[in-house]
RNA sequence: GGCCCCGUGGUCAAGUGGCCUAAGACACCGCCCUUUCACGGCGGCUACUCGGGUUCGAAUCCCGACGGGGUCACCA
């Protein structure tokens, strides 16, 4: 706990660009619980690997949170008591507590190249040993180190770990965990470049921004034994430590970037509804032990609990992913369906005229994923070519000659209701009536019909509606082509 | 390879020694509804990784094996 026993997290994404999932869902249940405990949700940007800058990418961290519902008590943008929030705007402030390891013996100057180690770090591995830094400047007198400093050579400080015994902590999902010293390397603090590593930048910010919580990805729990060691080497209270089962694309790998399935943004781009996101991402990992599945932003902090995180990794299924988002969208206002939808309604019926209104009807329980809405409504705007086997279906007890004959049924009914007559209800009653006269059965007129005039076995919505839709021309110029090819089927 | 973690159906998962001849959801299959599809309703399929213990009793505790993942950077 903090000073006055608030619950502190935080987000610390580095800007690359992109919002991984996996990183969505840490920031997901950092968010969750400092709410659901009355705390701080702190966002920083750990931006100190400067080969890695990326234009514009804190926007995208910022634009994702908010767009998730999660607003940040402090931060880059907002500001807050112990800013910055940026790492790179707080690059002076590391090295004076790195120096003071210095003084105490916890660290030291390193000034072996990078391509000394490289080699060293090849040799190992050829012997098929794993590569560890020996210490060997460890060993440099003051003296010899203030002369190389004073000649400017380049230099990192690296800590002094221990090599004897072990490093225990205890963390809220993995329990008592426990390592042996000599398994831990001598990590660099302090980069040639003058830059913290995020390895102590991170203990360093944590502890200063009174960090009470840290929520990550289960790959730091091994590298938290080196955290601790510095914590203590400062005197520092150690964290509460809440490490996160990671989020798996299969059993074999984590979501990745090569797939185009990792990011946010692929799935907002393809028409998934953030809210069926989040949704479905609060439960990789975690679940409110009950039967429930569907939660607002508002109840997941009512009942988010540290203690329901799960330990094992969590394959991220699309599947289910998606059956959330189709339910969301059944759920939603139909205006705000109809105004989602339109733009993919525009890509393949721009021009031609349809009623968007009763179509986003038809289609609102059938969308799934908005990117599959173009190929669904596609037939309005252009007739697909189709084969005359699809008049034949078995259930509804048609071939082509009853469906020569259904369409002869339905062509003089059609063209006798007025173009401002051309509505559901009449052309459902028209029909039927001609139906029931000619003592077919409903499908065996019906189902022909609609695949003359949608060229398709499966269509939103049924024969009335594709005809109201399309509108009277079309829906008789469909129906004599329909016919053509029947013909023409015929004396083949 | 060293160290660490994990292991209930295809997937997410409930289960904290007896209520488990193991829940629920997604997916899949079948039936019903129906002018197709979808929605909805009903039903079905499929799991405690294996082997030893401990115990009257184990999915639950212990040990081992096997399998999987993570980590071993001047990346974060």
């Amino acid at each position: 706990m903090g000073m006055n026993g608030e619950v502190r997290t935080r987000f610390a994404p580095s800007p690359t660009g992109f919002m991984h999932l996996g990183g969505l869902r840490t920031a997901l249940y950092n968010y969750l619980f400092a709410r659901k405990m009355g705390g701080k949700f702190i966002l920083r940007i750990e931006d100190t690997d400067q080969e890695r800058y990326v234009e514009g990418a804190t926007e995208v961290i910022y634009d994702t949170l908010r767009g998730c519902g999660m607003q940040w008590d402090e931060g880059p943008d907002v500001g807050g008591p112990v800013g910055p929030y940026i790492q790179s705007e707080r690059k002076d402030m590391y090295l004076p507590y790195a120096k003071q390891l210095v003084k105490t013996g916890h660290a030291y100057y390193c000034f072996c190249t990078e391509c000394e180690l490289r080699q060293r770090r090849e040799a190992a591995e050829k012997r098929g040993e794993v590569f560890k830094y020996d210490k060997h400047c460890l060993s440099l007198t003051p003296e010899e180190v203030q002369a190389k400093l004073d000649a400017g050579t380049p230099y990192v400080i690296r800590q002094n770990a221990p090599t004897e015994g072990t490093t225990s902590y205890h963390d809220l999902v993995y329990g008592d965990m426990t390592f042996p010293n000599d398994t831990l390397d001598d990590m660099v603090l302090i980069k040639a470049d003058g830059m913290p590593t995020y390895n102590f930048a991170n203990v360093i910010d944590d502890h200063l921004m009174g960090i009470t919580h840290v929520m990550r990805g289960a790959e730091y729990l091994s590298s938290t034994p080196k955290y601790n060691l510095l914590y203590e080497a400062f005197g520092w209270e150690v964290p509460q430590y809440v490490h996160l089962p990671s989020v798996m694309r299969d059993s074999h790998h984590k979501l990745s970037k090569r797939d185009g399935d990792a990011y946010y943004s692929d799935y907002v781009e393809k028409g998934y509804l953030t809210e069926a996101l989040i949704n479905y991402l609060a439960l990789v990992g975690w679940n409110p032990g009950d039967d429930r599945e569907f939660f607002t932003m508002d109840e997941l902090v009512d009942v988010f609990d540290v203690a329901r995180l799960n330990k094992a990794p969590g394959i991220f299924d699309v599947d289910k992913l998606t059956w959330f988002n189709a339910e969301y969208i059944r759920r939603m206002d139909f205006d705000r369906y109809l105004a989602m939808v339109t733009p993919w309604f525009d890509r393949v019926l721009a021009g031609k005229g349809i009623d968007y209104t009763r179509l986003a009807q038809l289609m609102q329980e059938r969308t799934e994923v908005f990117n599959r809405v173009p190929d669904m409504v596609a037939f309005l705007g252009k007739l697909p070519e189709y084969d005359v086997d699809l008049y034949t279906h078995k259930k509804m007890k048609t071939n082509p000659e009853v469906a020569t004959t259904a369409l002869e049924l339905c062509l003089p009914v059609l063209e006798n209701i007025p173009e401002d007559a051309w509505s559901e209800a009449n052309l459902h009653d028209r029909l039927m009536e001609k139906i029931q006269e000619s003592g077919m059965k409903n499908g065996q007129v019906l189902w022909p019909l609609r695949i003359a005039i949608s060229g398709q076995a499966s269509t939103p919505g049924g024969a009335m509606e594709i005809a109201y839709l399309l509108g009277k021309d079309e829906t008789l110029r469909r129906i004599r082509e329909g016919m053509k090819l029947l013909e023409s089927a015929r004396e083949a």
